[in-house]
DNA sequence: ATGACGATTTACT
DNA sequence: GTAAATCGTCATA
């Protein structure tokens, strides 16, 4: 996608992302992509589930201030990433959480990178990227793919979605995991595909 | 220097 | 449904 596609607010950014295609070349040279099904919208300053509540900046989520289309890429849980987009102009603390995608290429790299099940079965591919982590591990995202320009990237891009999904498989719903403090805590900042099943959590 | 916590996932009861 | 895993980050001192 165009920088300029980026440079919009993050609440039209991230329902926007839905059907577009994340790409990840990893350093073994193999093409990893998948469609995005789910994501959320994060602000600035007022966003009490923001990392840049009351204009927090620091050297973890200065991507979020970065021109739109720039990666953050952050750990935490000590064990998981997660990705966002930034969104806007540069300035303006904002990104998109990718929470799900639909994974359309390299499934068998995505599933060594995933593991198997603890009894030793194969997980199902439902199961590949459908959390934020999981996308994170599947694709081999981590900490040292933040603040990328994904407009330039050469092993990390965003390919736009060719045809816009239906409006009426777009839910719009509450953000998950955020806690349970302030207003902004039941804004409706979630998008995802209700067809897919993909998704993280219904 | 220290302590509390997290935009989660997984396995187990 | 409940709990453990596991450590970087950030606020406080």
């Amino acid at each position: 996608m165009t920088r300029r596609s980026y440079a919009v607010d993050v609440m039209t950014l991230a329902p926007r992302l839905l059907g577009a295609t994340l790409v990840r070349l990893t350093d073994e040279g193999e093409r990893l992509a998948g469609r995005i099904v789910e994501t959320e919208a994060y602000g600035g300053a007022e966003d009490t589930a923001s990392h840049a509540h009351k204009g927090r900046r620091t050297a973890r989520n200065e991507p979020m201030y970065a021109a739109g289309g720039t990666s953050y890429v952050y750990f935490t849980y000590g064990m998981h990433h997660c990705m966002n987009v930034s969104s806007g102009k540069p300035g303006d603390a904002q990104a998109v959480l990718l929470r799900a995608l639909e994974p359309t290429e390299g499934l068998e790299v995505m599933h060594a990178h995933r593991g198997a099940r603890k009894d030793g079965r194969p997980k199902p591919d439902t199961d590949l990227c459908s959390g934020p982590a999981k996308l994170c591990q599947a694709l081999g995202l981590d900490r040292s793919m933040t603040g990328l320009d994904l407009t330039t990237h050469p092993r990390l891009w965003i390919e736009p979605r060719l045809r816009a999904p239906i409006e009426a498989d777009i839910v719009t719903a509450v953000r998950v995991g955020i806690g349970s403090a302030g207003a902004w805590v039941s804004a409706p900042m979630r998008w995802y595909l209700g067809s897919s099943p993909h998704v993280s959590v219904r």
